[in-house]
DNA sequence: GTCGACCTTGCCCCTAGGGCAGGGTGGAGC
DNA sequence: GCTCCACCCTGCCCTAGGGGCAAGGTCGAC
């Protein structure tokens, strides 16, 4: 039982951690020393404390935080952390995933010449007429934008049915930043025929999730066409520019929330074909 | 030329930066508003300037640190900029791929029985005689271990030709941690026939980098075999645990820098073939 | 005039420690 | 027994990139 007992610079040395962090990790008590004297304070560890140690020294390489450490290295079973620690893991995959997209992109666009930059896109103004929408809103991330525009224009477009079917083209608007990290409302919405079914529909079946019906008046977009495969974050954004640019071009200025309008058939679609306008709300002039 | 002016607000959410982080840019000089009103202190941007703090905002979503991003939208052309991310982006990818490995190796260790970690290594001790010793040294992270290690031996080896060849196994010693990220000092070691051979050698030709010849007195060693597979960053702390482990057990403590002994031919080797001992050098009894 | 929205600076907070100052402790050599 | 050096303690300030809040100044609209 009088197990030898370790220093902090020596058990610092063999659990390859720098006193400093022991001292921390003791006052969070993610890795406390068996004893502590009471008369100099020094601390003192077991040399089977090295284990523990070193687990934590591997994982904070992985830049997991100290109180996700302290839920792997404190759980139930090993098996357990391990499940703590593919999840943590699987989060890094996903933002790294989604930062490896966004540093091609950017690479390429500061590669090419920075004022071709928006001359591929072609933008133009359209007249919508005044629509009846039924509409599903929610605040979300950036990842999970694509997943669930799917998921809502599929379930308006159901709903449509028994509001005197689709009469118009389905979009989305963004009601606070285009497609950032941030979590600005973004409202899916299906154009009706019949404005009364419909309001009967979103008190009955269609109240349970942030659905809505409203009557938006006739507008003018200012619109570019864009292929499957630049739907997605953050080539997109380069759409959005454009239009902000060519508004700017004309000194226009924007009436209303911006939108992703989705006119072809989306499951139907090659990564080439056009399936999306991007489009801004201009004054009718 | 009296362009519309933004103030802080409006210029940040066409930027979707928070007014909070263009004050920090303007402080650090990464993007100074066109006009500071000299009463109020009021910040006032051009709207041309969204571009610049678009670019700003993308580049800290790769977690790209400011100064880092001043290279980049500072650089003297877009194509010089899109180097430097390259550069930063591939620095980023190589440690998202260490960490990946690690993540593995750990979710692989906290998933089996955690008390079988050990268990899959045998461990000996084996007497090692005298040794004239010609070293090569260097600090270096752990990523550039693997590169060294097959250089310098490779070095030593072609000189050992002029000190009476190779008279045993070539080993690396590392004088301060086993292989973490920190860069404790390495040391290539080539055992020669010919002690005076190899301080001429060494006063001649080898001088130029950090080489030098020293003579290790007889050690015993416990040792672990590995195989080619295990040879890499992280698996192979596994092993010298296990050798620290069985050491802990016996009541020996090393007498000397820990080691890995290439006693096999790397390139021929397959990865299941044991190429390697890892060892720790304790007394002789 | 007054209200609310917007702007300013300044201060404290976060993570995971690094570095240093000032002072206490412990063992080894003389 | 004395001294020296290595080691240890706490406490304070620093990092990067902001978030959040308080106290107070400004601006345009009604």
């Amino acid at each position: 039982m009088d197990e030898e007992l370790l220093a902090i610079g020596a058990f610092a040395a063999r659990a390859r951690l720098s006193a400093k962090a022991l001292r921390l990790y003791d006052r969070l008590g993610l890795l406390a020393p068996a004893r502590v004297d009471g008369d100099t304070g020094y601390r003192f560890y077991r040399a089977d404390q090295v284990e523990r140690a070193r687990l934590v020294a591997l994982l904070r390489q992985l830049d997991m935080p100290l109180a996700r450490i302290a839920e792997v290295v404190d759980a139930d079973d090993a098996a357990a952390g391990a499940e703590r620690l593919a999840a943590y893991w699987a989060d890094v995959e996903a933002r790294h995933a989604r930062q490896r997209t966004l540093a091609e992109y950017l690479r390429g666009r500061l590669s090419g010449r920075s004022s071709e930059m928006y001359g591929t896109f072609t933008v133009e103004t359209v007249e919508v007429p005044a629509q009846v929408l039924i509409t599903e809103s929610r605040h979300l991330l950036a990842e999970e934008l694509p997943s669930w525009i799917g998921a809502a224009l599929g379930r308006l477009e159901a709903a449509a049915g028994e509001c005197g079917g689709v009469a118009g083209v389905p979009f989305v608007a963004y009601h606070a930043e285009v497609s950032t990290e941030s979590d600005g409302p973004a409202e899916a919405c299906v154009p009706v025929a019949d404005e009364a079914a419909a309001r009967a529909w979103a008190a009955g079946a269609g109240r349970a999730r942030g659905t809505t019906v409203r009557v938006e008046p006739a507008l003018r977009l200012a619109r570019t066409r864009i292929t499957k495969a630049q739907v997605a974050h953050p080539q997109i954004l380069a759409a959005f520019e454009a239009v902000e640019r060519w508004m700017e071009g004309r000194g226009l200025t924007p009436t209303g929330p911006c939108r992703e309008v989705y006119f072809a058939d989306w499951e139907a679609a090659g990564p080439q074909d056009p399936v999306c306008d991007v489009a801004f709300p201009v004054s009718l002039r």
